[in-house]
DNA sequence: TTGTAAGCGTTATCAC
DNA sequence: GTGATAACGCTTACAA
């Protein structure tokens, strides 16, 4: 049975207050009471429990971050920076996976949940456009959407500027030459709206080099993973005439489709090219490595967090969209010339 | 202001236990009450306050999972099932970071920490066979230990063989004629038991085949990375005679190695035979394949939410030894007849 | 500077 | 079956 504040109190003959006053290093408290206080906590093994503490202050001193999947390259490395910039300004961090369920990220933004038991949110969202609008009752708690603009405004966000980096990606395909670029990763069906913007960013980048899309060459992915990656890059080396390079919407897409040319007995980056976006470290080591757009986890991660801890201080803030910086990244996969 | 229970009951015109039985599901509640609380609740937008709760009842329905980098792929996958395997019974998971940092480690296992808002603790260490065996004041959490044995039976943990996991994937490099088998990962220096454990199980099967140890061959690294794998392997490739195979500690490392025999102008599996241990994604898509040992991270998942609810339904169960089991998976980076 | 006491929102123990 | 009421362990006005 572990020692409470009143034992504490008891065994060092001082009041609550006070040991409450020493516990949290608070204001001034007489040497000599001091030392009594430190001396019967330690001899009591006492450690202030944080659920009271909690339904006093109001405050949990944890934050939630939802994601999709946890073991999605991209969202680990997320997870990784989320969980250091919270450290850093005395957060902790609970992971929820919403594995794609709607109905679970629903149930977290309405807060039917036992979200209260945090002091805000950020969140990585499947959720269309439209459902986030059609939210009736917005979360009274503090959130930022990651990845994802809601138009809105009424929430922070901070994400990439979507269209721009589908364009970097498919201008820098056009580059080096190539002109039947495909695309695998848009959700024509599902009106996400980042592969929507995606698309748009690949579609004006062939536009303005004069090319025109091709349906065909355009293939959803349901889940951005590596096995979806490689059953539509299959279907996309059936085409006649067949794309000489592949725009994918994730790396983990790209290193599906990579693996997949090899497989039809093709070269990358000689017969198709592959760019993703991520920049994940394992298209650094694969092989060939892998150009993409880069996202700069570690700046979104900050960015977040600053702004819900801000939130969490004046819950009364002016939504703020912060746009994350990115890079094009050449490597090996886009490079002829290498190898 | 959020609605109370108190608030419900005022305008149902009932007792606030009344309204906490109908919350619950609980026990007999007439039906014509049952429905004016309801209502009440419908109404007000009445949610539980789960700390208010957690402070009552002493559960807070959470676990935490405390993993050295959740970005590690090994890790984050085992995060994916343990947040599955602990949903399935009732559970949500918090995932905390210790970053190699052994202070940490110990503050969450004495329970310094805010540990308190956790029903039980899933723990896959860094720490040394020695550090846990010195831990003076255990926590009194429920706590299992993930990947690390404790010899001292203090503990529950599961974790697969590690001797016979080693020994599996170096007697295969040798089934296929290799002789000259390096390891990367091996820390002579730091006494972990993992590193330890495959150590032993490297050189036993070594020996039974004939091969006497080359004290060269045996590699460190210290964070288990690409970066590691490749560094490690880079010196291995330097010594005469150049090593024909190569067993490393985990597939990340593997996969850094593999890089670096590619970079060094040489191939896999001809020149050099690469294997793994974890069994991670990437390592079906790349190119060659990783051979490997595969963990079932379900497995390990589910068997260590059982024990840990378990405890917590029961603090003075007696520990227990849970072996995971394991299994050689050959691909191409193994397999030089089908390359 | 220190002590007293009133909650924070639940659940659980008693009676009725 | 339902209704008061006392905790759970802490923080913080308000007093002294």
């Amino acid at each position: 049975m572990p020692a409470t504040l009143r034992d504490v109190a008891e065994y060092a003959q001082v009041s609550m207050r006070t040991v409450s006053n020493v516990v949290s290093g608070y204001t001034h408290v007489s040497e000599r009471m001091r030392a009594r206080v430190v001396q019967a906590i330690e001899e009591l093994d006492y450690r202030p429990n944080p659920v009271a503490r909690t339904l006093r202050t109001g405050r949990t001193g944890m934050l939630a971050l939802v994601v999709p999947e946890i073991d999605v390259p991209y969202f680990s490395a997320l997870a990784r920076d989320v969980i250091n910039a919270a450290a850093e300004v005395g957060y902790r961090v609970m992971i929820d996976q919403t594995g794609h369920d709607h109905e679970r990220e629903r149930e977290l933004l309405t807060g039917n949940d036992r979200t209260m038991l945090f002091d805000g949110i950020l969140f990585s969202p499947l959720v269309t456009k439209a459902e986030l609008l059609e939210m009736e009752t917005p979360t009274r708690m503090p959130l930022v959407l990651l990845g994802e603009h809601d138009f809105d405004g009424r929430y922070d966000h901070v994400a990439i500027d979507n269209v721009r980096a589908a364009y970097d990606a498919v201008a820098h395909l056009i580059s080096i030459g190539r002109t039947r670029i495909a695309a695998i990763g848009a959700q024509p069906l599902e009106p996400y709206a980042t592969p929507q913007q995606r698309t748009e960013g690949y579609e004006s980048a062939l536009r303005e080099a004069g090319i025109e899309p091709v349906a065909d060459y355009a293939r959803p992915a349901a889940h951005y993973s590596r096995a979806d990656g490689y059953t539509a890059a299959q279907g996309l080396l059936t085409l006649d005439p067949r794309p000489d390079a592949i725009f994918c919407f994730s790396d983990l897409l790209a290193m599906g489709a990579m693996r997949a040319v090899f497989d039809a007995g093709l070269t990358v980056p000689d017969d198709v090219a592959i760019i993703g976006i991520d920049d994940i470290e394992e298209g650094r080591y694969s092989r060939p490595s892998l150009s993409t757009v880069s996202l700069d986890t570690t700046f979104i991660a900050e960015q977040a967090i600053a702004r819900v801890a801000a939130r969490i201080e004046t819950p009364v803030l002016r939504p703020e969209q912060v746009v994350a910086p990115h890079a094009l990244r050449v490597r090996e996969s886009t490079s002829p010339s290498a190898r």
